[in-house]
DNA sequence: GTCTATACACCGATAGAC
DNA sequence: GTCTATCGGTGTATAGAC
């Protein structure tokens, strides 16, 4: 967590406070560009898009409105670029890459410990964006779908081609790599998404990054049962014409077991 | 310029219609207050609570403007009244008890798969809902909080004294119970939240929620690893210094393993 | 109860001085 | 480049007729 709510003290009117540590002075345009964009970003993954006023975005940037007019020519222009900034980076990229070694040895808790941790070091890093693309999801701003596509659906379709991979390995069961994928991604996202959002006084739970990966990793490869139960469980899944030959085993060996369903 | 957000299609000016089927004719007060709190909550949940005028939801609701602030003295009120309606209703607690025989047998899968159901149920059923309570809960609202609390948060805490029970009882691991609960509570709720916000063409994974609830009860009891794999790593003792010593261990066995291919 | 008409603050965006 | 001043439009909320 960083520097996410520094809320300067309202500023006294005719008067622009600084809230970037600068003296003062006059910006180079680059600059001044990209600190409306800091202060803009900030405001609207708090407030949203209409929850905030371009007038709020210049007084906590230090400039008049009509600068901000002179960078960007609408609200929305604003709001694109920033979105469009960082979510068309493609950083998944990147991310993956690095996880090559891993995935070249067959190291599972590596590859999916190491994404996890990749998740949660952005949003733990990058509050306000990921706070922003949530605000933009909500909006189904075209952008959002953007990123949705670069970002994390190709980050799915990547985890699923290296689930299938193992899977013809032995390694993994064999079940449908998405719904894997899913869950992984899901435990992870929540996670994030808790600590940003939903309770961010961490009020449930505050373990760091590192644990958080490792033992979401130990449950999505080894679950939470006992050998000695690992055998019994689970009711039957309805027909489904996928494979799903190692969850119906153990349905098999269940079946003897149970009256359950409620 | 800033019509990147959903556009339903534009009333024709002048004459109100109608979204919701009614005949048109006058309604009972009750009825009508009904009608505009259903109104706003689907205009609300698309737009947002700045994104929406009190003017769209008199319009779509086909009665005047005036006529919502007779019933609700600020758009605020109007905004609480639908989150207080359902946000504390706390259904948590009906949820919970209809486990209660699986709980008693110790029917583990019975038991998540059946709370993955509600959830799962509750977020198709109220998508409306779901989103406006996303929405709050990045504004921070004070009554997605009380939602927090009497809803999720309880569910967390109800969940983990059912882990911890079952620990004792040697049929689960004895890991952080919290850490286990926010796992599972994570794949259902973001594959609701694929479903209804992020996604919701469902392009990437699209399963009946029966399903889904069993395929993550599934993975989060036993994991996606093969037999083969499963008993050389799990010896995770409680004690948390590190943390990292066990998945390092099955990292090591892995690798090692490796190169035995198909 | 329901409407029309309107008060009035504020928002996004522009013009033009310095 | 940066400001002050301001415009037209829209938003919430109200008054008062029917």
């Amino acid at each position: 967590m960083s520097k996410s709510i520094e809320t300067q003290k309202n500023a006294p009117p005719g008067r622009a406070p600084r809230n970037d540590g600068s003296s003062g002075g006059r910006m180079a345009g680059g600059e001044r560009r990209q600190q409306i964009v800091r202060v803009a970003m900030r405001l609207f993954s708090q407030r949203g898009f209409s929850g905030t006023t371009t007038r709020e975005i210049a007084q906590e940037a230090g400039v008049s409105e009509a600068m901000v007019f002179k960078h960007f020519a609408t609200k929305e222009d604003l709001y694109a670029a920033i979105l469009d900034h960082k979510a068309c980076a493609g950083d998944m990229g990147d991310a993956c890459a690095a996880l090559g070694g891993a995935m070249e040895r067959g190291d599972d808790a590596a590859v999916f410990s190491g994404l996890a941790q990749g998740v949660l070091h952005f949003h733990e890093h990058d509050t306000d964006f990921a706070r922003l693309l949530m605000h933009s999801a909500l909006q189904g701003h075209e952008l959002f779908q953007m990123f949705w596509e670069r970002n994390v659906r190709q980050m799915a379709r990547f985890l699923c081609g290296y689930i299938r991979e193992r899977q013809q390995a032995g390694a993994l069961r064999d079940m449908e790599p998405m719904v894997i994928a899913r869950a992984f991604i899901g435990m992870t996202l929540y996670h994030s998404l808790v600590n940003i959002i939903f309770d961010p006084q961490r009020s449930l739970l505050d373990i760091p990054n590192e644990r958080a990966a490792q033992e979401f990793t130990e449950i999505l490869l080894h679950g939470v049962a006992t050998q000695a139960t690992a055998g019994k469980s689970i009711t039957k899944p309805s027909g489904q014409k996928k494979g799903l030959s190692t969850v119906r085993q153990s349905v098999a060996i269940a079946a003897k077991k149970k009256k359950s369903r409620s």
